[in-house]
DNA sequence: CTTTCTCCTGAGACTCAGTCTCACATATGG
DNA sequence: CCATATGTGAGACTGAGTCTCAGGAGAAAG
């Protein structure tokens, strides 16, 4: 069970009104375990009787989203999926097993931007960074069934 | 009017049979300027009167991105588009406004990528890496705007 | 506490991407 | 030329995400 006083800090901060639904948005995804989908926070609603429409569900990602709260990833499926987040660290690592996520600094990749763009000429305002692959808990039993076999 | 024969080619070597709706959609993206998207491909196909179904192209595209010979992107917007590329290079510049992608290489990056995974103990498998900015040519109109106003 | 005004919400229709099914077509090897 | 696996098209279907609009409820002021 996670701490969903981050998130609604954040909406109040921004000026957002602190609505029942956007309080109960916040502590959905305070108790997600790595990335989820807005289709998994509507399911989370409806079965433990929360009631938050489907709508609201998705403007108050959206929301969130703008304000840095919350990062949404594209994960190899082409599912869009999100992952509650410090503002300012902006890429993360994603286990395709579990979906545990963790962030990474971006050290050395503003270095690579700045290369491309004197090469290429563009001017980079955006980038995007995403790492799969499995983390350490999901790793441990495959190494050892790999060398069982 | 780019040149569909790559796309051809690659198809052929891996063993898929060359049909006439498949030179089509070959034909279609080679056309492409910058990125497109599915459904580009599917009213360019209307227009130019060219008898390839919905679903054809859905699923030539998924074999082309199998073969590497066109690659996916996932736009901020939440698109997904398609760029052909040169299998082996996997990473591009996107221009937010005309579309236009340019390939890069990752050399720097696989740095980043054995480091993160030394820091936090992931095993990574996948990557992606995407740049959004503007192109040269955009950019020169921006500026001397920016330098008028 | 009440008012008031604006912002927010929910229901459900709607749109659009992408998938699936299945009868039919056709590229290819022999 | 034939046999057959592979590919195709039409259109139904699914599911994500958006939009609309009437009604509801925060927040600030009185």
């Amino acid at each position: 069970m996670g701490d969903p006083t981050s998130i609604v800090t954040a909406l109040d901060t921004a000026g957002y009104r602190l609505t029942e639904p956007r309080r109960s948005v916040a502590a959905l995804i305070a108790d997600q375990d790595g990335h989820f989908t807005a289709a998994e926070l509507v399911r989370d609603a409806r079965v433990r009787q929360i009631g938050v429409g489907r709508a609201t569900i998705f403007r108050t990602l959206e929301v969130l989203e703008d304000l840095g709260a919350v990062e949404r990833l594209d994960l190899p499926n082409g599912e869009h999926a999100y992952v509650g987040c410090e503002p300012a660290h902006h890429h993360h690592v994603v286990c395709s097993r579990c979906g545990r996520t963790d962030e990474i600094d971006d050290e050395g990749l503003r270095a690579i931007v700045v290369d491309v763009a004197r090469r290429t000429g563009y001017r980079v305002d955006d980038h995007r960074l995403e790492l799969f692959g499995l983390c350490p808990a999901c790793l441990a039993p495959a190494t050892t069934a790999a060398a069982t076999a």
